[in-house]
DNA sequence: TCCGAGGCAGACCGGTCTGTACGCCTCGGT
DNA sequence: ACCGAGGCGTACAGACCGGTCTGCCTCGGA
């Protein structure tokens, strides 16, 4: 009952979200745009409710806390940034499981240079609040859903260990979005050769 | 005339700063353990004085501001962590050049251990703050010395291209660092075996 | 026509934040 | 013997935090 809970499980995307306009969808509306760019502790209540349009007691009446909205933040960045702009536009891209993994890094190259970059939320709030916070365990969790996809994609190559395989893949993800942040656009085309190498340590013998 | 300007320009690692007891060594001392571990903005400036003893108004007599503070502690931070730690002990425990450059990893790896694992303050800084704020913008820095020390020992070892190898090489150090904090332990050593590869592809051919 | 659910606006609460100010004390140099 | 620099403790200012609560209004179904 504190989220949405007639529209079913899965929350709906910033851009199917546009056509809505019940107050619950404004609020995470806005709260995507403001976590996503600025981070967690920066935005503050008074600040959502403004931007998003509603007043103070209709937020708390679909939110029982700032940290419930983030959590709610987390699962539509996973749907919105996870699945739609990064695994199925890289699926979209290739042809072939090789092709699409190594796909994942030319969406980060397009990513990289938009000016609204705005790095990785799960590492975000993983390091804003720390491991051992509600929040950083939710991170740490939609961080393993991408590693999840990565073995997926593995296994459908063929490559041996996929587990393994996704894991090193994963470090190039997290370090390449790091060195965009610090402002190296081209940090995608040089995880992208590291993948490559990847990929042929782990085809089959 | 902020900090201190009688010691000359390098501040002191926090092993030899305990023997000093002066009220800025005990302010810069308690700043590490507490930013290092914590973060920045989850500690504030009554802790801190309280932590190491000392009242606000000397406080505020040595450094004129909490920002100021910070970027000493990046600055003690760069000479204890990167070059204290990592850079010196890397090279202690490799031979050649590549042996150092890979004894980075396993550096990484007794680091990793470690029950007060604290993460990079470089890329905790950066991402809690933004790539826009001055204490951002030093973080920024201080991670590109990070890759001048690397870009050193790839001259030394006579790889092709040293500047973009480090910049690959940092994408893995980076990348494995996160790894950690979600709880991968042998983070270390799949950025390893990526980094002999990369070490490989960057050899005289 | 009525009535209640839900939205809007904003006051308010206790707590925390950075930064300033004031008073008292100790200690070292002249 | 003095006197000022610098340290300590603390109260305080002004802003903001997350969260609660009270009023008022609108709108849709019985």
């Amino acid at each position: 009952m504190t989220v949405n809970d007639a529209e079913g499980p899965t929350l709906l995307p910033a851009t199917a979200m546009a056509g809505r306009d019940e107050p619950v969808d404004r609020i995470l509306a806005t709260a995507y745009e403001l976590f996503s760019r600025r981070g967690i502790r920066d935005v503050g209540v008074n600040e959502l409710i403004s931007s998003s349009g509603v007043s103070k007691a209709t937020f708390y009446r679909h939110f029982p806390s700032k940290d419930a909205l983030v959590l709610a933040f987390l699962e539509l960045r996973d749907q919105v940034w996870t699945v739609d702009l990064i695994v199925a536009e890289a699926s979209r891209r290739g042809n072939t499981p090789e092709e699409r993994l190594l796909a994942v890094f030319d969406v980060f190259g397009d990513w990289f240079q938009r000016e609204d970059f705005e790095a990785c939320s799960f590492i975000n709030v993983l390091l804003e609040m720390g491991a051992g916070h509600p929040l950083g365990k939710a991170s740490i969790d939609y961080l393993s859903r991408i590693r999840g996809h990565i073995q997926a994609l593995a296994e459908e190559a063929g490559l041996d260990r996929p587990e393994e395989f996704a894991r090193s893949w994963h470090i190039l993800m997290k370090g390449s979005i790091i060195s965009a942040t610090e402002g190296d656009a081209l940090a995608s085309k040089r995880a992208q050769q590291m993948a490559r190498w990847l990929i042929e340590h782990h085809r089959g013998l």
